[in-house]
DNA sequence: GCTTGAACCTTTATGCTTGAAGTTATTTTT
DNA sequence: AAAAATAACTTCAAGCATAAAGGTTCAAGC
């Protein structure tokens, strides 16, 4: 079971392929977002996330969605606010809990984003067509259920 | 030609997935290096893209490898360089030019390190087999070569 | 050979990100 | 009911990351 077999070796290249073009396609995005929107990435990810839910969440569901720190959401929240894109208010059942939702004005700013990322998204996968695209979520589905599906 | 179409949708959706999919093991791998082996991410990365090349590279060189700005570049190398764990030389042609390799010490590190950082791959892929990583190697090739190979 | 422009790297200012510590509120234990 | 443990969020210090500006060095054209 020793880990430099040949198998071991193309899941650490498939890996690296894996994270180059992730961050290749995040840099662009990144680029699109500044020059095209005068934006930036994580506020576009804080913002998909409340208006993909509709409803205010609490600042721990938003940093567990994103995968990122309590801290991260609430720096990037706190900047949001100070736009007048999204507003915290409290939760009445728990005064722990403060709940975070896209303004009016945040949600009709996402929207029109919404559309220019997914055009740019679009382009970027323009070579891959349905197939693949079926391929690479049964893919990353199976990459994703680690502990239950060992190799039996 | 509108960009809502359903194919659209699903290259946003698999974008999404491949976002999803890449933090993830990055959070795992961060963890992994920060408690089993006191370092971070882009040191590893800078270790790794200095030892695949065995010999000095420009710093421009670096950054374009990790597809990350100069400046950036320059501060990871103080860092290692400060441990000792790198090295800068001048390049004898090109006074402009900061050649930057590991040094012997950086060697040794990186060696033990790079093993560790493999057998965790293995296991966060232990569910891809050998077709599973062509699968996705082709996938990701059509997905790199952007301007040149269009839906023909 | 002088100037203009380009290339390479660093520095600076700002923003993102983390892990850990700190605050307040809730739940559990005794 | 008091104390202890847990939970939600923020704050803090340090490191990571970018874009833009700065300082050298080189290359080309005049």
């Amino acid at each position: 079971m020793k880990p430099t077999d040949a198998l071991s070796r193309r899941r650490l290249r498939t890996w690296i392929r894996l994270l180059r073009i992730t961050r290749s396609n995040e840099n662009h995005l990144r680029e699109f977002l500044r020059v095209n929107h005068d934006t930036t990435l994580p506020r576009f990810d804080v913002a998909a996330a409340l208006y993909r839910v509709g409803t205010p969440i609490k600042m721990s569901e938003l940093s567990q969605m994103l995968l990122v720190s309590n801290g991260n959401a609430t720096t990037v929240v706190d900047r949001l606010e100070k736009d007048g894109l999204a507003a915290r208010e409290p939760s009445g059942d728990d005064k722990r809990v403060v709940l975070v939702g896209l303004t009016p004005a945040g949600n009709t700013w996402f929207k029109n984003l919404a559309d220019a990322h997914e055009n740019e998204i679009n382009l970027l996968f323009a070579a891959l067509g349905h197939d693949d695209l079926s391929l690479i979520r049964d893919l990353m589905r199976r990459l994703e259920g680690e502990a239950d599906d060992q190799d039996v």
